[in-house]
DNA sequence: TTAACAATTGACAGCGCTGTCATTTTTTTA
DNA sequence: TAAAAAAATGACAGCGCTGTCAATTGTTAA
């Protein structure tokens, strides 16, 4: 059967509290006494059990997930990310999916975090991107690792591990304007969403860079949706009215884009010939659409597993590792820009 | 503080033995003491600590839901589901991804399961329809709860909750044979995934019972994806050879549909007019198209919650309840299909 | 009415581990 | 070399609960 501390103490030739010293990385173990225990780990296979653990000690080995779903694959790719970094540190996983517009989510975390005696939370946008909430947790006995947009963390209330959407943003329009497009439209995302105003920045500092004008018509209120892409760009495209039409569209994320490629179709626009899309995430929608699009990716699950380890030392009380990481998306060029002509 | 199963025991006047069989919902106890008991546990608002239970217990309170990744809308929505029946009934789960086509997975899920002590699972395709795993799993002392396509369970394995992919395919061929259409082609998914194969008896059924001459020039092989869909309605549609071109698709999920529709824009074919095309799964994908795709829908958080309640009734010995449920998915009539001319 | 039985309740050990504090061993200092 | 200080180790209680079994109470039959 499953081996225990017991066994393992047996079998090195030491106390049981030695074992537990040595299982915790505690100080004041000599060399010789550890690397015996060790030994009697490795060979009994043994496996602390978290049960015993949260039930007898101070700290826990229970760490949540809270997310209020706005994409599956996004989610999906985060908790898979945070899990391998728990399993590889011993610690277990709660997944608490929630609702971040419900307006007792405050009371309804707290009071989760209470009972499971949690001794830390990983936060993904829109949650991260709520002051109040963030503040109510930490001001619990938890610690917690927040997700979010930018390149500086916005305050101290947390670590963050922060996504660099503006400088991606700035990249994938300089990589228009680098194919001769001057007219670049940009339709946006949920205005609430710290990456939608963080794309429009890097979208607004790459045409300051190269003297383009701004131009307001070209900017069209979205929501992340198809829906939101399909009617800006038909918005943009359409031959009444006096506005510009655009050479490219930047588009806040592949949903739109798929939608403002759809729309382009309907209206005989031929992409990338006559317009460019370029979209932001390189979600599965990317490559699922005719031509492939032009995006920008993140790597989700090693920001995850990356933002999990973060949170574990700071559980484990390690060295408080002020390591505040920062990822840049990555021009991803595909088949859906081109060349203006 | 939190309060322990003393404080209800000091509360009800009572010793911690009873309150224990109270809320494990035992026999054995008076009907006045167990509103006494009822109560106290109301007033403090207690709640059993799942760690103190799993450690002192025969029985676990954990259950898992393994799953390799297909589709992260699926996973999402099941796995909600889980975690909500899971929470009413004061169970924990742990979420464990994986990979169906590993050597070792069964190795590595059995391990899991032993070292976590889990009581319970929760497998969902491709895993649920792998013979040899699940046997080995039922094995050990693990209750398991299979989702599966079909309209019976295919062995005595385990307790399961049928989705019947068949008749709800029938239905949607129905549908197009409703509208006149009499060629009627068919873009498979996986041939190896039971759902690929339901879907494709309950095709054949209905032409049959409309009298239909099966033409095996209108099946083609797919994969789930995108790309088979456009692959496949090319093919279909494509001018040259002699093969019969459909006036309808019926393609095996929403993605297949979503690519027949994109090369049907290709070729200049319009939807609905000139073709037909129906989805399967109502995934976000069939409300992302244009036109909106017709499609069958399954409620999977909710065949979720019914799995997850079989497992946990099984798991708590309650009567042997033997209630396998079977859900048929429900044609949504929407813009993608049209009378046959 | 009372013995015999069944139903109800409680005392207590112990699940596997950590925290506290006492004990032993080693190292340093005088 | 011995005393003092520091480091290493262990004994033991107890986290909150369940399982076992004994004690108590209630119920039925004689």
């Amino acid at each position: 059967m499953k081996a225990t501390i017991n066994d393992v103490a047996k079998q090195a030739g030491v106390s049981i509290k030695t074992v537990s010293r040595v299982i915790n990385n505690e100080t004041s173990v000599r060399q010789l006494t550890r690397e015996k225990v060790q030994l009697a780990v490795d060979e009994l296979n043994y496996q602390p059990n978290l049960s015993a653990r949260n039930l007898a000690g101070a700290k826990s080995f229970s760490v949540a997930y809270i997310y209020d779903n706005p994409n599956a694959y996004y989610i999906i790719d985060m908790q898979e990310g945070i899990l391998s970094a728990c399993k590889k540190q011993g610690f277990e996983l709660l997944i608490h999916p929630c609702d971040a517009k419900n307006e007792n989510i405050t009371e309804e975390v707290v009071n989760m975090v209470k009972h499971a005696r949690i001794a830390g939370l990983i936060l993904t946008p829109p949650l991260s991107e709520m002051p109040e909430f963030v503040k109510s947790l930490v001001d619990l006995d938890v610690k917690v690792v927040r997700i979010m947009s930018g390149d500086v963390a916005p305050d101290e209330l947390s670590p963050c591990v922060m996504v660099n959407d503006r400088e991606a943003a700035q990249t994938i329009t300089q990589h228009l304007i680098d194919l001769g497009h001057k007219d670049i439209a940009f339709i946006a995302g949920d205005a609430k969403h710290m990456s939608t105003i963080e794309r429009y920045k890097g979208y607004r500092k790459a045409l300051k860079a190269s003297n383009i004008d701004f131009n307001k018509s070209l900017i069209i209120e979205g929501d992340y949706s198809f829906d939101s892409g399909v009617s800006g760009a038909k918005q943009l495209m359409s031959t009444e009215g006096n506005n510009t039409r655009p050479t490219a569209i930047f588009s806040c994320n592949d949903e739109i884009a798929a939608g403002a490629l759809f729309a382009a179709r309907l209206m005989n626009i031929s992409i990338p010939e006559q317009l460019s899309i370029v979209g932001f995430e390189n979600s599965p929608f990317s490559r699922q659409t005719w031509p492939k699009l032009t995006t920008a990716d993140q790597p989700n699950g090693q920001i995850a597993e990356d933002a999990a380890n973060l949170l574990l030392s700071q559980v484990r009380k390690q060295k408080n590792q002020v390591t505040i990481s920062q990822y840049v998306p990555k021009l991803i060029v595909r088949d859906s820009s081109a060349q203006c002509n």
